[in-house]
DNA sequence: CAGTGGTCTAGACCACTAT
DNA sequence: TAGTGGTCTAGACCACTGT
């Protein structure tokens, strides 16, 4: 007859974490995730390998895979065989792909465009709804960037971007003519893991027509999106707007 | 010593199917994904279990489940604890959230339109742009559907749709202000696993302005769809014509 | 060569479901 | 109670990588 009550499931050693009753490789999938948040490990730097977690945590082989495999499902991890296990980076190849689902006109092809930046300031304050989108509770300062995409001479989009300035204290140096996800993973250790983006259809504005070459009231693609790192943090919040003619947007669902 | 050539890696015992050097469990996935196509099992059947398909096969567990828990990320199988594994339907519950990435207005709540039917018809012809998304090689009729979305009174977007005719006999007898979707799987046993969206800004011309009450030239949001069922075969193409105040498109990217 | 991830085996026990 | 999927074990052998 017992008298102590004891967790219905075992729990993997973890520091600082309180006993679970989820499964092993929830638990350790959860414990990796963390100590990426924390930043213990870089976008590039290799993951211990599936034999030392198994001896760490003292796991089977099975158990270790399952949690590992949802990391790289989930595009936080990638592995290659004979080689190891690593923190995912922001591919250059994949490029504008992954968060940049466009075409420009008709053709399937790549968007590479040039990238021209029309403004970068720093701002000690912002408006109501930009830091409600990047979720500061309190006024902070924020990197602002205004940029203008050119593909073979004629804009096809520009977009307005802002960032909390804490997370990227001097980006406002560096080139930006770059991917900025870019810029922020390799200057600042940031990752981009997510993003929500929401469309509509506008009409031109003074500003929108001179910018993209259009007539005022032209219709436009307004994308919003807000971008994400790890636990829910936003890293960016931004305007896309799109020139109709030359700029179309692909999305797969499944 | 071999005079014989063997194929390297064992094979699955599959019927029509050739030697092949790939894991078994992504021959079993590939097995099991080529009765789903051929219809030989219908949405709500149950598979066989994971045991059965251990003694069928003569796998390992491991191996069996491999390629199961592939198709039910895929989005083809459902599995419950202690009752199955399930050929996937269309969930009313999870309604327009699926193929229809749709917010009205900027809350965020439910997508619930009344579907009103504009024009139903099946056409011995159809014009080359809609053969070609329809991939089909020789002319086929087509059933052709146009539909408005009523959301509180307000018209929200009109859709035209276009499906090969041989793959739903009789459907334009069928009642139409449900889920397309839902009906083609519901009557015909058609399943729609993916689709393929390009949107667009566009000025709305004198027809789209009288559907959806609004000006002509007032912006509007215009989506191209291809649907796919499975083996890449499509199953229908729309265009959708959605209100720009009253229709936004919500897109989460990973 | 030693070390990595990729694949596969052959089980075990559990929680959940339906009868 | 019998049967299902969910979790977990404790290995094996392979192909691929870099030295």
């Amino acid at each position: 007859m017992t008298t102590e009550s004891f967790p219905v499931r075992r729990n993997i050693a973890a520091l600082k974490t309180p006993l679970s009753d989820r499964p092993l490789y929830q638990q350790l999938r959860d414990r990796l995730k963390a100590e990426l948040a924390d930043g213990n490990w870089k976008p590039g730097d290799a993951l211990p390998t599936e034999r030392e977690l198994c001896q760490r945590f003292d796991l089977s082989p099975g158990t270790v895979r399952q949690a590992i495999l949802a990391l790289v499902r989930e595009g936080l991890l990638t592995r290659r065989a004979g080689k190891g296990t690593f923190v995912a980076r922001m591919d250059p190849s994949r490029g504008f792909e992954r968060f940049f689902p466009f075409r420009s006109g008709t053709s399937d092809g790549q968007f590479t465009p040039d990238i021209e930046v029309l403004d970068v300031h720093v701002m000690a304050e912002a408006d109501e709804e930009v830091l409600t989108k990047l979720d500061l509770r309190r006024p902070d300062s924020i990197l602002s960037v205004r940029r203008l995409m050119v593909q073979h001479g004629t804009p096809v989009c520009w977009h307005q971007s802002y960032i909390p300035y804490s997370l990227v204290p001097g980006m406002e140096k560096e080139d930006l003519t770059q991917q900025l996800y870019r810029t922020m993973e390799a200057k600042f250790g940031l990752h981009v893991i997510q993003a929500e983006e929401l469309l509509q259809a506008v009409e031109a504005d003074a500003e929108m027509a001179r910018l993209l070459q259009i007539s005022e009231g032209a219709p436009v693609i307004l994308i919003e999106r807000v971008a994400y790192t790890f636990r829910g943090q936003v890293l960016e919040c931004r305007k896309t707007y799109g020139r109709s003619d030359k700029f179309l947007y692909k999305i797969q669902l499944r």
